[in-house]
DNA sequence: GTTATAGTTGATTGATCATTCAACCAAGCA
DNA sequence: TGCTTGGTTGAATGATCAATCAACTATAAC
């Protein structure tokens, strides 16, 4: 790996186990084993590096995360769910910890970094999309009058809340029960539409 | 006010808007108008001082937000709507600036400081435990088999999550849109409820 | 009036902060 | 061989960081 990449990789760990501010430009140097020369010859500045670190995350979420889970699981309802797991699972290998590294510095920057503060909504607004999309491949599964961009939302709306009260708690119980209830509106959602599908049909 | 008390609400003002790593103590002492000696005669450190910042958000919680919710709305079904309704104005009328104070330094802090983390977490269960309160208290409004203490939490969630992208986005749309689902997730809820409590009835 | 207690003053500490820069080096090309 | 380009070195900068402390003042107790 080249001496850019190194830097973004060290930086990118860096805040998100220290958060920005926290981390001083001299750790990233010496996480990086480089000297700060070399930072400032492909960087202007600690926040031009963020800008670097969330293209980074950009470009990588689709690739790295979101294309797997399609080749692994084919049903697009399925694999919203098992997107969930995956969330829960990741949170429980690190022991409650780390987080999402986006929505960590949504909440320390926005308010004082504009430039980042639409980095960060472009990283959202791509993962919204990606599952947006997916939830439209689910077609007649899920009822004609659901509004899926807002359903998007509202899944990554559920992953970053559950995700903060579980760091915050030091257990995946917070996470694990707003999953059980994002699921159980899914349910009620995917029992609608077949009942639109099936409008004769009656249960007891 | 007392010089104590001016210094945690400088202190809560300027960490809520620049975070706890960003925010100086010269500034604080600036915007109390203190010396430092002052303030380190009453807390022993910076970290200290935001120990008191959470037990005073703890403790003001209920008698500022929570009680005159109460007292303004007597149905807790239609409480716990309006009191999403209530995040929401708030996201606006400081232009998706600010957001919450706990849930910032939920993920600013929690890996890196357990003793704030647990504060943290204590201000949350506070949260969750009067609005499962509310829950409760709404009977069968709600269906017998629904886990209220997991829906209150849920509720935390999509506020949390909600306001975390409507800051990034710099628009209190993703909160709105995410207030819907939930609020749409409420409806199935009361619905099933009232069907339950009238097992004859049937739709056309 | 004396003595203790509680609180205030603000200069000072040494560490760490992000950033700069002149010197240096290696590879490619003339 | 000399020149250019892209990258590296690391000491140095001044600002800001959290925290300290001896001197001082106001209040209350006796």
């Amino acid at each position: 790996m080249d001496t850019r990449d190194r830097i973004i990789q060290s930086a990118a760990r860096l805040f998100h186990e220290q958060g920005y501010a926290a981390t001083g430009v001299a750790t990233i140097l010496r996480e990086a084993d480089v000297n700060s020369g070399s930072l400032y010859h492909f960087f202007p500045s600690k926040e031009a590096l963020l800008e670097n670190v969330l293209d980074s995350y950009l470009a990588r979420l689709y690739p790295e995360i979101m294309e797997p889970m399609e080749k692994s699981e084919p049903d697009p309802v399925s694999r919203v769910l098992k997107l969930m797991d995956w969330y829960t699972g990741f949170l429980d290998e690190n022991g409650c910890r780390l987080g999402c590294p986006v929505g960590n510095l949504a909440l320390e920057v926005s308010d004082t970094h504009p430039q980042l503060r639409s980095l960060i909504d472009r990283n959202f607004e791509n993962w919204t999309s990606i599952i947006h999309g997916w939830l439209e491949e689910a077609g007649a599964a899920l009822p004609a009058g659901c509004n899926r961009r807002a359903l998007a939302r509202f899944i990554l709306t559920v992953m970053e809340g559950g995700v903060m009260q579980s760091r915050a708690a030091g257990s995946t119980v917070p996470m694990e029960q707003s999953v059980e209830q994002l699921k159980s509106y899914f349910d009620a959602l995917t029992r609608q539409a077949a009942q639109e599908l099936a409008p004769i049909a009656r249960s007891a």
